[in-house]
RNA sequence: GGUCCCAUAGCUCAGUUGGAUAGAGCGACGGUUUCCUAAGCCGUAGGUCGCAGGUUCGAUUCCUGCUGGGAUCACCA
């Protein structure tokens, strides 16, 4: 048996990529008998360090063998060869503690890639983010934009394709009342920016409470829209132009980009085609005047037509779930939208599958939780947060967090250059508030809160900037910029802290695979807190004794303890940008 | 009322197909800076895992009921 970091133990459907998990799961199964396969056995984590490297509960084991797990667990404990990557086995009730070869594990980790690529050849649809046109950004849309950001982030550390999709509401009546409002006020509006045109939907929308005629009024400029007519196109064109602009600030903000961002209207050609489908294939009924679909199990049928015969949210689903199909042929299809529109998908997919696309079980709400404010703490500083007539928008959170970051940094770090001060502080005071909004469930409400969105310690993003950065600090003072890692003594890193940073280091691309196969990226998130508090235990040694800091006098420990460093460095680097924060050198 | 989601320490939350003594952070109290970044580290205090049943060798985890909170229930998206 020859342990190499190669990914042949790897497959989409097994629960562990960590290769000495693969490794000890196929030398355990061998032991116990033909009887069990190595994808049957669960390799963990014992609950604390003492106990072992990996542990594997006998349990399911015991059902197959009809033997009591502790019996088959003592049986193991004294077999399983001392060979390879084993070096130490203990029966522990049911559990078979077991040791591993340390250099082996480091030499894995300096060598191979941190996560398998088993999505390779896979391609994933993510529709993320996605404003309404002529509306700020506000603080809520953080969380699709993160949440989505983070998941094609995680495909794609995986080796999938991603195609990430910023579906813009661009279409519908609603667009319909801003035509209506520009025509009667737009003179009131010499510049007319994002806040204009909110305002101007605002008071439309005040105006229909008064007048309901202003109702019919805005389906008609709706349907004109729809008809392609001139006027109404050119307008529409010139307000989506102002909003696209303003949201790429923001997205530049947070590094945030998009493969796609056809919006609704990219489908208003294609919709007559699905309709069209349905028609043929006998799904269309007419209820109270509208053209409807009806679904097994679902109290409502679903709309695709309105009495007046224009288009609604369903039908461009339809129409844009068909294309994402054709055009990228996705093997998995996700659609990062508030739980609020649970029914919604429920109900697309759903019509999806009674049409007969076999692939409607390919795609997936990935629903999450609202922002709520109003919370006792939100009041002094929070202005008009959420209960005012001003929106809460991203951009106002943002700038509060930085303004606050900015002068630790530089207080912190007197010599540095003002501009990467600048760029520091915001690196950090986005990162923390993008932290706080992914570092929960994603189907948890979360409570705004500004002491807990920007939190700059515990359990924050700049907790995890700030180790990353003290990775690059130790590297920067030790003064080779060489790599470490393919000429370093593993053998020498002989310490517990130490050997606890590169454990946890093994369980990374096994984190990566959990959260995009579950759509959940706190888990990465908690991972990296977890890594990020072994690495600050291993550097706090250093304090007390200076034989266990890095940067020692021995070349070769110096190496070697450096190439750890750079492995982690490079780990939270990657799992901060995969979460969509940026590591800084120094801060 | 129907459907769906949630309930774990004072607060905010983790807890990987059911498994070893349920863990962090914040807050509180106490340590720790002649030490590679103290945005750190260590310790103390704090729990009938909402309630009641059921399934099993074993339930915070799965099932049922109840309580409490939230979302949603066709011509907005």
């Amino acid at each position: 048996m020859c342990f190499s970091p190669s990914n042949r133990y790897i497959s989409p459907e097994m629960a562990s990529v960590n290769p000495c998990a693969a490794e000890i799961a196929a030398a355990v199964a061998a032991t116990i008998g033909p009887d069990v396969r190595a994808e049957d056995l669960k390799v963990e984590a014992p609950p604390r360090p003492e106990l072992g490297d990996f542990a594997v509960g006998m349990f399911a084991v015991a059902k197959a063998l009809r033997q009591p797990p502790p019996a088959i667990a003592a049986r193991v404990a004294a077999e399983l060869p001392r060979t390879g990557l084993v070096t130490g086995a203990e029966a522990a009730g049911p559990f078979v503690n077991i040791r591993v070869d340390r250099v082996w594990a480091l030499r894995w980790l300096a060598a191979g890639e941190l996560v398998p690529p088993i999505g390779r050849g896979k391609v994933v649809c993510i529709d993320y983010s996605s404003p309404n046109i002529s509306k700020h950004l506000a603080y809520h849309h953080i969380r699709s934009t993160m949440l989505g950001h983070a998941l094609a982030e995680l495909h794609r550390a995986l080796g999938w394709t991603v195609i990430g999709i910023n579906h813009v509401g661009d279409w519908g009546t609603t667009h319909g009342m801003l035509l209506g409002a520009f025509q009667r006020w737009g003179g009131e509006y010499p510049t007319l920016d994002i806040t204009a045109l909110n305002a101007l939907y605002v008071r439309y929308r005040a105006a229909i409470e008064q007048d309901p005629s202003l109702e019919a009024e805005a389906r008609g400029w709706f349907k004109r829209l729809e008809l392609g007519e001139h006027e109404a196109r050119a307008l529409w064109q010139r307000f989506r132009d102002i909003s696209m602009a303003e949201f790429q600030e923001v997205y530049d903000l947070l590094g945030v980009k998009f493969d796609f961002d056809g919006g609704e209207s990219f489908y208003e050609d294609k919709m007559a085609e699905v309709v069209a489908m349905l028609e043929t294939k006998g799904l269309l009924e007419q209820s109270e005047g509208a053209t409807v679909v009806r679904l097994p199990d679902e109290k409502n049928p679903i709309l695709i037509k309105t009495k007046d015969g224009t288009s609604l949210y369903a039908t461009r689903d339809l129409a844009s779930a068909l294309y994402r199909k054709r055009t990228w042929n996705f093997d998995r299809s996700l659609y990062v939208v508030d739980r609020g529109q649970s029914t919604h998908f429920r109900q697309v997919f759903k019509c999806l599958a009674l049409m007969g696309f076999d692939w409607a079980a390919q795609c997936q709400h990935i629903p999450f939780g609202l922002v709520r404010f109003g919370g006792k703490k939100t009041s002094t500083r929070a202005g008009s947060t959420g209960t005012g007539d001003r929106p809460f928008l991203l951009r106002d959170v943002f700038d509060e967090a930085i303004e606050q970051v900015l002068p630790i940094i530089t207080e912190k770090n007197p010599d540095l250059d003002a501009e990467i001060a600048a760029r520091t502080a915001r690196w950090v005071g986005i990162g923390a508030v993008v932290f706080a909004n992914v570092v929960p469930q994603r189907d948890k409400d979360v409570d705004f809160d500004w002491d807990r969105a920007m939190a700059l310690s515990g359990d924050s993003g700049p907790y995890l900037q700030f180790t990353a950065a003290r990775c690059s600090g130790i590297a920067r003072k030790a003064g080779s910029p060489a790599s470490q890692r393919a000429t370093a003594d593993w053998s020498l890193l002989t310490h517990d802290a130490e050997w606890a940073v590169a454990r946890r280091l093994l369980d990374f691309g096994d984190h990566v695979a959990r959260a995009a196969a579950s759509c959940e990226p706190h888990i990465l998130a908690h991972y990296l807190l977890d890594l990020a508090g072994d690495v600050s235990r291993w550097f706090t040694l250093g304090n007390d004794e200076p034989a266990l800091r890095v940067i020692v006098d021995d070349p070769a420990l110096r190496a070697a303890r450096l190439a750890l460093v750079e492995v982690v460095r490079h780990a939270l680097a990657r799992g901060l940008q995969i979460l969509g924060l940026h590591a800084p050198e120094r801060m």
